[in-house]
Order: C-alpha cells, then structure tokens, then sequence
RNA sequence: GGGCCGGUAGCUCAGCCUGGAAGAGUGCUCGGUUGGCAUCCGAGAGGUCCCGGGUUCAAAUCCCGGCCGGUCCA
C-alpha cells in the first residue's frame, strides 16, 4: 500500500464535530469516531457482529424499503435518481459483470469524455461479483454473489464543484443517524486507501457493530507509471450495502433472512430440507466474521465455536449449519441466476456465458448434496415471484429464464450420468489421490463431492479424501502466465505509426451515405498506401469490409483501390501500386458502386435481422459478431439452441415484411449518456464505439443501434432476403449467413448450376435427378453384395486355389491376393487348423511384402528373423507378421521352409 | 481469452502408455427354448478407428496441423 498523507483524512467535518481519531488495537487502521472509549475499529475480524444489540431507531427494513429510503433521502439533499444498468456489463469490453454502481459510468463518464446523466446522483445498482462464490452459505451473509450496491455519485469538474470529502461524509452520517438512527457514537470511519481501473484515492469504510455498511471513495489519482498525478475530474464514488441495511434494521437471524424473508421458509420446504434452529443459525452468524476465506480450516473452527458457545454436540451443530449453508447457497444463487438470464445471459461453455454455466451447475450439485430431486427452475421461479416488482425484467423474461435454466439442468445431468461409469471404473482401485479428482473434474466436470459418493457405495473400504481447498487447487491447474493481448492488425506497423503524426482524414461517406465520386487532396503517400484529406472510401469497420474502386491524378495515371483501413480516423486507400503522388495533389476518386451498393443491402438487412431474431427467439438475443461483405452478410446471434426451421422463417418472412413495409432508415448522432438514458445499452451490440458521440443507425419503429456503417435510405431498398445458412458456431452462439438484393437472384443461380452439374455427371436431368440417385445408390448397394458372394466362393476354394506344401509336419499355403478383405478372412480360415502357416506374397514397387500368418500352436517370430537376415524389413508378434522384402518369391518360400525344417 | 479431456459398430465404451490380423457389452436380424412375455442358448449382419499430413517395412496406437464435442478457469 501507499504511505498516504494522514491530511487526506482529517477533515474539517471530523475535526468540528468533535470526532477522534483512533487506532485500532487489533488491525491498527487509523479511524475515526465519536466514542471516545472505543479502541477497535468496530469492523470484522477485529471484532465479531454485535449489531444485533445496538439499539436503533428505524422500524425493520426489507431490501426495497431499505433501498427506497436511501434513495429518497439523497434525493431530498438534491441528488437525481437514475435507473440501474444491467448486471451484464455490455457497454465494457473489459468487464463481464457490472461489480459496482462506479462501473456504469466508466469509460466515458469518469475520464470526462462525456457528462453523467446528472451531477449529483443517486441510484441502486444490482450488481455481480463471484470471487467469492465459495463462501457463500458457509458465512451466513457476510458472502453473497448479487447484492444491491446504493451509491450517491459526483463528479467535479475544474470548472464546476459539486461536493467533495466532508460533504460525503456528512450526507453519510446523517442518512445513518437521521434515517436509520443509529446512534452518532456507533459510527466509524475506517480510513483506507482504493485503487482500480487505474485510478486511485483515498477512502472511509463506514462500520457500525461489525457490519461495514457503506464506503465512501474519493477518486483523486490516476495512476501512471506508477505515480499518482491528481486527477482533473474528481468523483466521489459510494457504495452502501443495501442488504446489509436490510439486515441491520432486521436483526434476523442471518443476512440471508433478511434479504429473502419467507421465501428462505419456502426453499427450506421446497427442497425438503428440515428447517434449522434460529438461535443456532444467529450464533453462527455472530461468529462469521471468525472465518478466514482463505484459510479452510477456520471454517471448522468457527463450527466448534458455535457448538461450543451453545453447549451443543459438534456433529450436530456441524449437520445443521451445513444443511442451512447450503440452501442459503441455493437461495443466493438461484436469484444471481435468474437476474443474469433477465438481462440476456446465454449459457455457454466459454466466456460471459460460462459464468451463469458456473452458478447453474453449482447450485444443481448443492442441491443434489442435500438430497432434494426438486428441478432447479421451480426454485428461480420463486425468486422471479419474489423479486418481480424491484427487477421488471424478471417477469418480462420469465419464459426464457426458465426455459434456459431447464435446458441447462437437463444437460448437467447429462454430464453427471458420466459419475456412476467413472465411480465403478476407480472403484477397483485402493486409493484415489486428490490429482486424480481434480483432473477428473477439470476436464469432465465431474464433482468430487458426488463421484466420492458413488464410490463409497461401491467401496466403502477406498481411500479418498476430498480437502476443503479442492477448488483453489483447481485453480492452481490454471494459473499460467497471461499472453499478451495478441490482436491481430490489419496493416503493417510502420503504417500504423504513421498515422500518428496525420490529420483526420474527412468522412465524405456520413454527409452522403449514396456519395460514389469525390475530388480530394492527398495527404501523405507511403509505399502503396495512400491518405488523402477527405474520401467516400468507407474503411473496414463495424463488421462491414473496405470499399474498392479507382483513384485518378491529373495526369491521367489510374490505380485501383484494392482495399480501404482506418488507423483510428486516418483512412488508408490500399493501392494496387505505388502511385507516383505527392503531398498536395488533387485526385478522383469513385468507390466500386455496384459492390458498395450489395455491401450496403447486406448492412441494412443485419439490423432488419437482429431485430427480428429478437422478436422470434426472444430479447436476449444479442449480436456476438458480424460480417458484410458484397456476397453475402453474416450475423452471429447468442442464443441458446440452433433455431428450428420454423424459427428461422418466421425470421426470415419478418424481415421481408420489413422490407415490403418500406420502413425509413436513418443515422443520427447523438451524446452517448442520451443514447444510453433513451434506448438502453443495446445500442452497444455491434460493438462499443469511442467518443462522446455515438452514432446510431434507426429502423423507423423497428431497430436502433449504434453502428457506423453506410447504410440504404429505405428497407425497400433490400428488395428481398434469403437465410442460406444457420450454423451452432459455438456453445450459445448461433451464425446466420444471408444474401440480400441481387444477390439473391445469384445464389439461386450458384444452386441451379449445382443441381445441373450433379444431373449431368449422373446423366440426368434435375427434374430426375431424385429417382436417378436412388437408382443409383441400390445399384450400388447391388454391386457391394455380388462382390461379397465372389468372395465367399473365393473363400471357399481357398484351399484349391493357394500352392499347398507340407514341411515337417506343418502345412504351408501360399496365397497371392490382393483384395485384403478377402486375403485376411483367407489366411484366418486356412490357420484354423493347428500346424499351418499361410503366406501371401505381393507386390509393391521394386518389393516383395509377405504376410505370414500361423496357427495358434506355431508362431512367426523365427521366419521373421530369417527374412530379415536376407535383408527384409519388418516385424510380427504372436501369429501374425509382415515384412517387405527384395527377394524374389521362390527364394522368400525357401527361406520360410528351411526355416520350418530347422523346427520352428 | 486460456488450459485440460475426448472422437473406435446404431448406443455405451475397451484397445493407444509399450506400433504388428478391429474388440466387449448392449441393441438389431434370424434360429432354438416358451401357450405368450421375460429369461436363456446358438448364429449373423453391422467399421472412412473424426479429417489431413508426417515418421515407419507396418499406424486406431507415435508426431504435427485442422474439424467437432465435452469440461474447467479467468
């Protein structure tokens, strides 16, 4: 950590209130309060949870009062409330989750690019961490994978303060006392330091009877080479755990109660698991903070603490507070579940969709260990039901949330059918080490917990342990070094510094998307690229490839633009050669307009598709990636299970009714927090743009999303659509590939010529094409069955056929046949009788390669030998061998009976 | 984004480490047993060992590349 100044702490606000600043006895962080007795920060582990006896004056608060209220406070201190984003962070390319309310406002807001959506402001963020996710239940609370995190934000800019430290400080203390009424004396302010996202400032962690209930984050660094230089916009960054308020004015007996009210009675019943004793469960809960995440055994301990405290039996206390731990861990879960899948989550077996994978299958293998055959989908239900009226988008998307969750049970148990195969295989064995389990569950997914299980059942006897740190050792099989970010570039390095030093090249394409020629002034000429100070090129970008054409000089020099690339606003024009220009020089330029134009179709009808994919299949469709090009367009949609036919031509006849509807088609530009605050963060599908503006392209009363494509003035202007492909490409990421326009017409051409093609090779017709080819394959099928009776009429004379000779005692045939199918059923039969050796001789190139085969009684390792004495190359075991040879075949025989003569 | 595991008969898989004739169970077909079913007995059909390349006299097996599936981690 940082030696931070002590100044940044002492506050006037502390100072005038007649606040002391204390070390604390166990952790020695420096805090500040007005008790003047305490000496311990009042924050776990130093202390254990002793809210629970502090006398306060609100009324019990469930999670959306709790909320309400501090909204409404700051509010009434002149804060604008502000909607919550999702908890899927899509506006960011670094993040998966939304982990707090600041990240709503970071790229752009926080490095002042754009103005928040008010200043100040209040809002409760639902929000997503799972770096504890193990800890969950076992803590009774202190661990929780959703939580709501209220936050009053604002954001000083040089030219405008809104607030700073002591007011922070203030609001917060008066929010405590005047709307929770907690006593002054019982609050704390922990000083700390916070770092993240390459920012920094100091921080008060507010705690009262062991619980911290907010922080309050001054974001005053940005950290470069790892100094701190003061920031310009200055944010003060909050965050105050609404559930913890919840549970503080609660008092109940654990966090999870608080939060969940009966529906924690209700899962208790549902999974049928007996309901645990309240005074067990709050003791436990009292003594939670004891519990070192890191350390497993303290979980242990903490069980004897608590057994101890109450003068109960250990086992007993143990049963009772793993039974309760894991339907709070269910019940923590499922709720994580469902919120995820109401904003669009698409399981998968990689990336943002692993992590609800992760939640689904964590909570199926808890409910499996408590014995329950509920289905998992019965249980998000009820938290639908139970959160409907603070989530809306719970409801909204009820039928898919189950639908998934359902889908996924379905194939857990699929991958746990693998469990009982795998128990009887191990459980021959004596021992199983913990690497054998870890590697079992790695690659198979297969739960230790369940496998052991299974075993026992089999062989109660085995040796095999499961350690409390069984994930952390999984972990440890991954921690390898990050590669580099190795993005793959478009153009050379030398080029892209180039543009470092170039003005900005003008985009003639956005004032006049129909724009084919231009007059221009070249910028810069390097090799065969060439940079001119306005175009209509439009630039690879947003899934839709560079244009091509012509550029002309004055001189009458013409070259052709192969390609077009941006280096962030520098556009490079990709010569066929290199031009003889100089800086200065005025061109003509006109872009291939017919394959622009097909482009430009196959841009219009992606948004015309993604829409009606969301309206088929359902909102959480979201676009995972897309390509435009003049042959056709590709979209990559999430979604999780290949469409059916029907689906995809419902998709298919709605987007042509789209274009039959003729439906205007626009791009507007507007601020970002204004296109965020009026049509959500799904105008960050196609990708997350940089800068205050964004520019949307909009569908009139069909689509809006940011894009900055060249795109038709009308849908009609598509004039027809065909899907021609719909492919799984990944776990939960379906590709549709389709043509548009004129291309249409060239498909059904491609497919003509096809079909023609194949009748002619067939010597038919297409219209006969059909019965042709099933002629055809019984012909064949025919044709297969005569050649297996020849051969079983070869088979038959193989005794005739081959050269028979006896030498002591053994019966040698020698056989040359080429067909192999015949010649190992042959040199099976002829060995069926003892004391025989069959030997076929082929010929391959300039040698001779021989296979012996023997009967069961002989074998071929002494003929083999000799053959390769002579020089041949090969090997055999038991009853077979080959070897490849340049002796001739008379020679090979007698080499093979001189060595029976000499007994074999 | 990265790691690990897998792809062999319709299905479930063994064989691969240590290269040498493609296997088991189940299902299927036929026959026997039975009043019929289950069971049992016997026979038979069924294979691009995922694809491509390399090493080798010889590749399901070893090496490299790709495709597909599973799984875990971030």
């Amino acid at each position: 950590m940082v030696q931070v100044n002590e100044n940044e702490y002492r506050l006037k606000f502390f100072l005038n209130n007649n606040y002391n600043r204390k070390i604390c006895q166990v952790c020695q962080t420096p805090f500040w309060t007005k008790d003047k007795e305490r000496n311990v920060c009042a924050d776990i582990p130093c202390t254990d949870y002793y809210f629970f006896d502090l006398n306060i004056k609100s009324p019990p608060l469930t999670v959306r009062e709790a909320r309400q209220k501090f909204l409404k406070f700051f509010e009434k201190k002149g804060h604008t409330i502000i909607p919550p984003k999702p908890v899927l962070a899509r506006w960011r390319e670094d993040l998966y989750l939304t982990i707090a309310s600041i990240v709503d406002f970071q790229p752009f807001v926080t490095s002042g690019i754009v103005p928040p959506p008010a200043n100040p402001l209040v809002l409760s963020q639902p929000c997503i961490r799972l770096e504890d996710v193990d800890n969950v239940g076992v803590t009774f609370g202190r661990h929780l994978t959703t939580f709501e995190m209220a936050a009053h934000h604002a954001f000083n800019y040089p030219d405008k303060q809104i607030y700073w430290k002591d007011e922070t400080v203030e609001l917060s203390k008066e929010f405590f006392v005047e709307e929770i009424g907690i006593p002054e004396e019982e609050l704390n302010y922990k000083e700390s330091w916070w770092e993240g996202g390459g920012n920094a400032g100091p921080s008060f962690e507010v705690t009262v009877g062991g619980l911290e209930l907010a922080t309050l984050v001054f974001m005053q660094y940005e950290i470069k080479d790892g100094n701190y230089v003061p920031l310009k916009l200055k944010i003060v960054d909050t965050g105050y755990g609404v559930e913890r308020i919840a549970w503080f004015t609660q008092k109940t007996p654990t966090a999870f109660h608080a939060i969940y009210g009966n529906l924690v009675y209700t899962f208790f019943n549902k999974i049928g698991a007996p309901l645990v004793d309240d005074e067990l469960l709050k003791t436990a809960a009292i003594l939670a903070g004891r519990i070192d995440p890191d350390k497993p055994e303290t979980i242990k301990r903490h069980r004897e603490e608590v057994a101890k405290k109450l003068g109960l039996d250990l086992k007993y206390v143990d049963q009772e507070l793993t039974r309760a731990a894991r339907v709070f861990q269910v019940l923590d879960h499922t709720k994580t579940i469902a919120l995820m899948l109401a904003d669009g989550l698409v399981p998968s077996n990689s990336g943002e969709g692993y992590l609800g994978r992760l939640l689904i299958r964590r909570a199926l293998r808890v409910l499996r260990l408590l014995g329950s055959d509920i289905k998992l989908y019965e249980l998000v239900k009820e938290q639908i039901e139970y959160w409907k009226e603070d989530f809306p988008q719970l409801l909204k998307n009820k039928d898919y949330i189950l639908d998934v969750v359902n889908l996924e049970q379905e194939r857990f148990n699929e991958t746990l059918s693998k469990i009982s195969l795998t128990a009887s295989s191990l459980s021959r064995r004596k021992e199983i080490s913990v690497d054998d389990l870890v590697k079992l569950y790695d690659s198979n997914g297969i739960p230790p917990d369940l496998l052991v299980e299974e075993i026992r059942k089999i062989n109660p006897e085995i040796k095999v342990e499961v350690p409390y740190n069984f994930y952390g050792l999984v972990a440890k099989r991954h921690q390898t070094v990050p590669l580099k970010d190795t993005k793959k570039e478009k153009l050379p390095k030398d080029v892209i510094d180039l543009a470092e030093n170039l003005p900005p090249t003008k985009k003639l394409y956005y004032e006049d998307q129909y724009k084919r020629s231009f007059t221009a002034k070249v910028v810069s000429v390097y090799k065969n690229y060439l940079v001119l100070d306005q175009t209509t090129f439009y630039p690879e970008g947003g899934g839709q490839i560079g244009d091509t054409g012509i550029i002309k000089d004055e001189k009458g020099n013409t070259y052709q633009v192969v390609d077009t690339q941006k280096v962030k606003d520098v556009i490079f024009h990709i010569l066929d050669k290199e031009p003889s220009l100089k800086e200065g020089d005025e061109v003509y330029g006109e872009i291939d307009w017919q394959r622009r134009y097909r482009i430009m179709k196959h841009h219009t009808v992606t948004h015309v598709i993604l829409s009606a994919a969301r309206k088929v299949l359902g909102e959480h469709v979201w676009q995972a990636g897309a390509e435009k090009t003049p042959q056709k367009g590709r979209l990559d949609i999430t979604h999780y299970k290949l469409p059916t036919e029907e689906e995809i031509k419902k998709i298919e006849d709605l987007a042509n009714y789209i274009i039959n509807d003729r439906r205007s088609v626009r791009p507007l530009i507007i601020n970002r927090t204004e296109a965020e605050m009026k049509y959500g963060v799904s105008i960050y599908a196609g990708g997350v743009p940089e800068g205050a503006d964004v520019r949307l392209i909009e569908i009139k009363d069909w689509d809006i999303e940011g894009c900055g494509g060249t795109h038709l003035s009308n849908t009609s202007e598509i004039g027809a659509l065909k899907i021609i492909n719909v492919e799984k490409i990944q776990d939960g990421v379906i590709r549709l590939e389709y043509v548009a326009g004129d291309v249409v017409a060239q498909y059904a051409r491609q497919e003509e010529d096809k079909l023609k093609e194949i009748s002619r090779q067939l010597s038919t017709s297409p219209e006969q094409i059909e019965v042709r080819l099933k002629r055809f394959l019984e012909e064949y099928k025919e044709k297969e069955e005569l050649l297996n009776q020849y051969r079983k009429m070869m088979l038959q004379e193989i005794e005739n056929i081959s050269k028979k000779e006896t030498v002591n005692g053994v019966t040698i045939y020698i056989i040359n046949l080429f067909d192999e199918e015949l010649r190992k059923e042959a040199m099976r039969k002829l060995t069926m009788n003892q004391k025989s050796i069959v030997v076929n001789i082929s010929n391959k190139g300039n040698n001779n390669v021989v296979e012996i085969a023997t009967s069961n009684d002989l074998r071929v390792d002494k003929i083999i030998e000799a053959l390769r004495r002579e020089g041949g190359k090969g090997g055999g075991k038991g009853t077979y061998g080959s070897i490849t040879t340049q002796l001739n075949v008379d020679k090979i025989v007698n080499t093979i009976k001189s060595t029976i003569n000499n007994g074999i």
